[in-house]
DNA sequence: TTTCCCCTCCCCCGGGAGAGGGAGATTTTT
DNA sequence: AAAAATCTCCCTCTCCCGGGGGAGGGGAAA
């Protein structure tokens, strides 16, 4: 039995290249190709595939969105997901929606045909440049969690918690912080390590871009 | 006589993909493909195609500095250039170095090859979506002036540094900043120390607040 | 009362960040 | 032709950051 393989990416010209990598392997077999995530939702429940090879970023719905849209409603096709340039932020969420491997649309063409068979067979794939304190992360925060609304978001933070982050976004480091509060620098770690996961951020760094975006200051 | 194209993309599926869809064109001849913007000079120098489309980020040399390069040294051959979604910032340097064409990598296969035949006979073409954004950017840029204020500093820091700068801006690491540019880890730590002694900051986490503060975002 | 949540603090550990130094290549300026 | 600037890459070293795991006290809800 062919390995049936779906192919979401909205550059025409990947897809059709791609499907020509896929048609010179004998195990491997392109079922469809689509151009934007909401039809690849719609073509992953209507046939099934094993394996979808989704882009990070299609229109009307991204990759991410659509991982998690279809795994949310029980399918079993693995999924692969594929950005143009490692992105950690989007790696954290892919997996945490379900997605069994994420590559680099640069990797060569064997390494991404060999992908497909290692997720296939069920298991996970991840870029090597992506490290394991993103899958043991993924491993214990295994909640389905699909809606990362945004403004709740920030709510999901406590008081304390909050004028952590404000800190931070003034550029402060840990130690600033723990002065400035009267408590210690260890406690200032805890609530940064809170901050961060509870908002899907890899480092402080992002914290401060998010609080900027959220018109925090 | 047919149309003579050469193409330069740093993603190998996309040039198969590209150059299959132009044999399938009896007027349109794919005449070589390179994988960075050096190459790409130095082709369309020596094979003087009708028109060469460029991908916007490439290894080596960009598509827009090989733009300006070519059309500098008075080249004939049109160029299109070739966009994802998110650097609008440099849809107006290119249309600055005198591109003829300005396209997504996203549009269907038929307009590109449509784009191709436009900018052959002398036209230039701007995708409807750059168009609109090229707009609201004008809208938009034109109350707060050629910025005066925060200039002082900032024209410090050469044209590499900047561009770092605004890597960093982003929330992205060291290593992202490297792949993304096509240089070592090391180069982008060099750059990122300069940017920060030039600008008196102490960290990345202060580099980004300063971008949000003087508006480079 | 028992069970949470929040705040506080501790240790260990790996990895990234940034300083400081040097060096080769290329291009531009002088 | 020589000097300066820019970009690239290498090394070592220190320090902060962040994850994992654990723990105690206090307040609020069950």
């Amino acid at each position: 039995m062919r390995i049936r393989v779906l192919l979401a990416d909205d550059h025409e010209f990947f897809r059709s290249g791609f499907r020509s990598a896929l048609e010179t392997q004998p195990d491997l077999e392109c079922v469809g190709d689509v151009g934007d995530g909401r039809e690849a939702v719609t073509e992953i429940e209507r046939l099934r595939p094993d394996v979808a090879v989704l882009d990070v970023r299609m229109p009307r719905m991204d990759g991410l969105t659509a991982t998690e849209t279809v795994l949310g409603r029980g399918s079993t096709t693995r999924i692969i997901l594929l950005t143009t340039y490692d992105d950690d932020s989007y790696i954290y969420r892919g997996l945490r929606a379900g997605a069994s491997g994420f590559c680099l649309k640069s990797m060569p063409t064997e390494e991404l045909l060999g992908a497909i068979r290692v997720v296939a067979r069920g298991d996970a794939l991840i870029d090597p440049s992506v490290t394991a304190r993103l899958v043991t992360r993924f491993t214990d925060g295994l909640a389905p969690a699909p809606a990362p609304a945004p403004s709740t978001e920030l709510d999901r933070l406590t008081g304390r918690e909050r004028e952590i982050l404000l800190e931070m976004a003034r550029g402060r480091s840990n130690a600033e912080i723990a002065s400035r509060l009267f408590v210690g620098e260890q406690t200032v770690k805890t609530h940064v390590s809170h901050v961060l996961t509870k908002l899907g951020l890899r480092d402080r760094v992002q914290a401060v871009i998010y609080a900027y975006e959220n018109s925090l200051l």
